[in-house]
RNA sequence: CGGGGCGUAGCGUAGCCCGGUCAUCGCGCCACAUUUGGGAUGUGGAGGUCGCAAGUUCGAAUCUUGCCGCCCCGACCA
């Protein structure tokens, strides 16, 4: 055994860090708080990225690209959002180096010192919106439906791999709208969008709501969000989608011409989602194991073994696997034949387990002579011997079952994980022994909120949008309130 | 920035307290052979400025001082 991780129960984070590790999605870089995303991982990535830019299409948007850098005096021109990023910025302010005179090495140059600093983006709105500015003037450029997949930075002061590192890649849609309503209907839409591919895709349940105060974005009028539930029962924010009002128009003087003449600042909107999704997508399902993947997304669906005593009985367990791979293919099934003769059965096992491929096809010339493969399922960790006719279809279908079980699983935990609290004293006992999401009263206030942070740590993740409404009392204060709202210790 | 831990071969480690054949072991790597249905075995081999720098000493991985880096926990956050 070469490859051990630590187990869930012993170190939840441990094992999260090891299984990131050894299933070679990413690396620690040389650089604090970076990480290398490993092809592993990146393929991933690819296949996340590759499914939400066909929905945003299919819902009308376009990518477009907008620079890294941001001139520092565009940060500032909204008040809320200036506030919200201003401590976490990486900024530019020279633009060359040279050897130093005295022979150590290379320094910055003084001489090349910028007239302004620029700040390499933290989120894109701002230099988005000055760019809109020149391309709205009228109704008729409305609605204006853009995204772009990029980097950014957030000079974070603590990170964790895929969950908060100081660089990460995420997709930002900035759209612009002629009314008020119509930008709401985006907000929703694309929290939608989110919402369906965690759960449809990713096999991970969410829980769309909206943000309280202390947890809107900055410059947001709201925020809108899914939260979905991690297996040691802490929350994760998966996406947010946010209703910026006129705020970014307003700072960035963006008026349009109605129908009738009339001038007036454009409504707006941004959403996002990031390699967070990674570290989510880890959490959700994965096992003291290895990874366990979802199949609609894992980058190698179904591997498939040799198992063979010399060369004779590797060419007929060539010449079965051949024709099987043509079916995958046909069925568009993504396979890898793993024929390396210098790694054994055993070990192969232990490996695509760890790196969490749904199905594993071991097939040996006993197994021929039966007319059957042995078909393993990484979800259950079960095996069978399935028959040889029509193979790739049997495996297809279990595909899409072993897509639909990690959802329920998932889901089955997650929901036995909301619990209702009434009282302060169960509120803090749950937190502590049960964990989970809670559904408690809440008085509204922002105080109330900051307070049940200092003493649990929980923060209000949402409050939920298909909330039913309520009479209660805060948990806290007591003071009456309308709703439930959930909290949670979050990432 | 506070608290904790760590830095010895690609990875993981022993040795450090008590300076002197102490650079240990496992995995991995290379070659050959036998193997191949759950992380193979044997034989041989390669690989190390003991994080960096000063100091103490006849002698430092080991003691002293300074510096650097990383990880974990917390405050901040997608």
């Amino acid at each position: 055994m070469s490859k051990e991780i630590t187990s869930r129960e012993k170190d939840y984070s441990q094992w999260y860090n090891d299984l990131i590790i050894k299933a070679g999605l990413a690396d620690y870089s040389a650089v604090r708080g970076c990480m290398v995303i490993k092809p592993y991982g990146f393929a991933l990535w690819e296949n996340m990225r590759d499914q939400l830019d066909k929905r945003f299409k299919e819902t009308g948007h376009q990518n477009a690209y907008f620079p890294l850098f941001i001139p520092k005096s565009f940060l500032s021109k909204e008040a809320a959002h200036v506030e919200g990023f201003a401590k976490e910025c990486a900024v530019v302010t020279h633009y060359r180096l040279m050897n130093d005179p005295e022979g150590n090495g290379i320094i910055v140059d003084p001489d090349a010192k910028l007239e302004e600093e620029l700040i390499v983006r933290p989120t894109s709105e701002t230099i988005i919106w000055n760019t809109y500015k020149t391309w709205i003037q009228s109704y008729r450029d409305l609605p204006l439906l853009i995204n772009q997949w990029a980097n950014v930075v957030r000079w974070e002061m603590r990170t964790r791999l895929f969950l908060r590192t100081t660089e990460f890649l995420w997709q930002e849609g900035h759209t612009a709208h002629a009314t008020r309503q119509e930008a709401i209907d985006e907000t929703i839409q694309m929290l939608n969008v989110y919402a369906e591919f965690a759960e449809e895709w990713m096999a991970m349940p969410v829980i769309k709501g909206v943000k309280s105060i202390n947890e809107r974005f900055a410059g947001a009028e709201d925020t809108y969000c899914i939260e979905a539930m991690m297996q040691d029962g802490k929350a994760l924010q998966a996406g947010t989608s946010h209703f910026l009002g006129q705020n970014f128009a307003k700072a960035f003087d963006v008026k349009f011409s109605d129908k009738e003449n009339k001038l007036d600042y454009v409504w707006a909107t941004s959403w996002g989602v990031s390699t967070r999704l990674i570290g989510a997508l880890v959490m959700a399902h994965s096992d003291d194991d290895g990874l366990v993947l979802p199949p609609k997304l894992a980058p190698i669906q179904v591997v498939i073994v040799p198992i063979y005593k010399g060369d004779d009985q590797k060419k007929l367990v060539d010449e079965k696997v051949k024709l099987l791979i043509e079916d995958f293919k046909a069925l568009g099934v993504s396979v890898k034949y793993d024929d390396d003769d210098s790694r054994r059965p055993g070990w192969k096992f232990a490996e695509y387990e760890m790196k969490g491929v749904p199905v594993r096809i071991a097939i040996g010339a006993r197994d021929i002579a039966n007319n059957v493969a042995e078909v393993a399922r990484r979800d259950t960790k079960t095996k069978e011997p399935v028959s040889l006719d029509g193979l790739a279809n049997t495996v297809y279908t279990l595909l899409n079952d072993i897509q639909e079980n990690i959802y329920n699983k998932a889901k089955t935990f997650r929901d036995a994980h909301i619990t209702i609290a009434n009282t302060w004293d169960k509120f803090v006992k749950l937190l502590d022994e049960k964990t989970g999401f809670i559904s408690a009263h809440w008085d509204g206030t922002a105080e109330t909120e900051e307070k049940i942070k200092e003493l649990t740590k929980a923060t209000i993740r949402c409050i939920p949008l298909n909330n039913i409404k309520e009479e209660g009392k805060c948990i806290l204060t007591g003071r009456p309130s309308g709703e439930r709202v959930l909290f949670a210790r979050a990432y």
